[in-house]
DNA sequence: CATTATGGGTTCCAAAATAGAACCTGTCAA
DNA sequence: TTGACAGGTTCTATTTTGGAACCCATAATG
């Protein structure tokens, strides 16, 4: 299978991954995050070049994750920003971040902490149940069929020998 | 910049990214958690060349996600499993099926839904502060430096114009 | 016993993606 | 007038990838 035809899945995973998961795409709104807009100002701090910035931006904006908005009419230049559904990838990256503070970084600590503004507090985000609160565990989930695979055999659409359950 | 070298960077999303950033790696780690454990599955479920599907692997069991573990002496055959850095990463993975649960899947609804055992649940996965336990969202979080970088600068090893904040 | 299937690869080649450098274009500042 | 800057595009050499063919040990089949 070609990289192309990965969201052709019906899973979740392989979609998101179709727009952002290769090289480079991840790094560049993990600095769109930290208000990094600039073409330049994204050379400067990922050393991409800039053919594969331009690439990558461009997919961002079709894809939806990034809006081009024009700062200066005069010079037609623009900014990258974050849309609602970029702004969404937080949990993401955040969860990124959080394995990788665990286990690739030095002994010296986290590069980076975070403050959560509402309370006022460092943190370190975790992720729960949103029934029971509970800290979730890979062990302690028990993944089904979903609405938009059983929706999709119950028309015939899709058969479990197509893909992914 | 070459991708290799992302990972000198002082930031733990670029060196998680250096392991599992890049196209196929984190799909081979999203089977590892559906128990798909043998060479030819991961194949088959990828559609992944055997060529990759081997070098990501041998990545991966490098990089201690996952550990190869033979199943049958005779023959020499080898499961792969994830290791608790592996299944570490079961945030990462919840909170891509999460954004695409909610971005980029069709009107069906979601394909997978979650169990939490521990309270026997339909869950959605949701990050929260661990102090407050309020919602994470992209403009509560500031970021300030932390202990992995300022140890760094007080030596003299690091000085913001090598790299990231 | 010879043949074929299976798992888990490796080797080879052509096609696609990438890095790096050079070049372009329009504005501005000295 | 010259140069700098932002934001690209074009070019070429190198890597990475996809696809197919091949390999090897065991096991099942005829």
């Amino acid at each position: 299978m070609r990289w192309e035809e990965i969201d052709s899945q019906v899973c979740s995973i392989a979609r998101a991954l179709a727009i952002f998961g290769d090289r480079w795409t991840l790094l560049i709104i993990r600095d769109a995050f930290r208000r990094v807009r600039r073409f330049s100002e994204f050379q400067k701090s990922l050393g991409i070049t800039k053919h594969r910035l331009s690439d990558r931006l461009t997919r961002l904006v079709d894809s939806g994750i990034l809006e081009k908005r024009m700062y200066d009419e005069k010079r037609s230049r623009y900014e990258y920003r974050l849309t609602a559904k970029g702004l969404d990838l937080y949990p993401v990256l955040m969860s990124v971040v959080n394995w990788g503070d665990k286990w690739v970084c030095d002994e010296d600590g986290s590069p980076v902490v975070f403050t959560h503004t509402q309370c006022g507090h460092t943190c370190h985000p975790k992720m729960v149940c949103d029934v029971c609160d509970g800290e979730i565990v890979a062990t302690d989930i028990e993944p089904s069929v979903g609405p938009g695979v059983a929706q999709k055999v119950s028309r015939g659409d899709w058969s479990p020998a197509m893909g992914e359950s």
